[in-house]
DNA sequence: TTTGAAATAAGCATTCG
DNA sequence: CGAATGCTTATTTCAAA
């Protein structure tokens, strides 16, 4: 991988807090010329360094009310088992995260829904009313305190 | 809250995928002319239920090695021990998500760091000498199975 | 080659019917 | 709301280092 200069670094600091700003603009924060800042986009985002642009919806107005952490265990099933539930949780629309992880639990899920009741539908889908699925927690975000995909440069 | 239409829904389903699809292009998705489609995305951005427009950034090319989630436990504090554990979080430039919930534990946090002796030196400022924190549990992350912010629309 | 400036093309935002 | 248009921004070209 190509090693990534002081300004690269500088450019995907703003663009992952927002990727709107002009290359005019971009190219005065880190003391470029426009051509030399569009010269690297380019190249960020061809090399895919840049992974993806995106617009952040506010939950609310998806009618997103209620989002929860789900801990899951699944039953000792060797990695078929854990390939098939990577899978749906990876179809599911509401959910947005899923990680397989060490420690007590097998995968950690952050999934959206309207309400409770929809919720019930959900874990009874996916989770009760699967076989892989030997156990599952969950807790009820109460306050989203931070909530980005911004990662440290 | 102004009711989204079946047509802003499509436009915001398009653009928490791809936000740098130009107002052409998502005026021919939804069968709206270019100009509707920009009056509706100023809207939509004003009234911010577009709430950002981000970069994302491949976690390998900013040298994260290692993604946690921790379960965090507070001492019995009150409501000052939360509102600081909170204020830490959103400070820290490895958190990139924490979330309060209900439950068996207080916090959970999603944190990047480039590997396991920087989550450490992490652990150990902000968790291990934190006087309001009386036990975490930590789980690393073998597989980033889906990791998107887009809501159910 | 790599760079910045200028020219060209593309896309955005506004006006008007 | 959509069509037309002026304005802004992105992209390409080109000359110089």
């Amino acid at each position: 991988m190509h090693e990534l200069d002081e300004q690269d670094k500088q450019l995907l600091r703003l663009l992952q807090q927002n990727n709107r700003l002009t290359t005019d603009q971009l190219a005065k924060k880190v003391n470029l010329s426009q051509s030399a800042v569009q010269r690297r986009l380019t190249r960020l985002r061809e090399k895919k360094i840049i992974e993806a642009d995106v617009s952040i919806i506010a939950p609310a107005a998806a009618s997103v009310g209620i989002t929860c952490v789900v801990d899951v265990i699944l039953h000792e099933g060797g990695s078929k088992a854990v390939d098939q539930f990577k899978a749906a949780m990876q179809k599911s629309v509401e959910v947005a995260q899923c990680y397989y992880v060490t420690g007590t639990y097998d995968f950690v899920l952050i999934v959206n829904m309207r309400d409770m009741q929809h919720f019930e539908q959900f874990s009874k889908k996916l989770l009760m009313d699967n076989p892989n699925v030997k156990h599952f927690y969950t807790h009820v975000v109460m306050d989203r305190v931070k909530s980005s995909y911004a990662l440290p440069l």
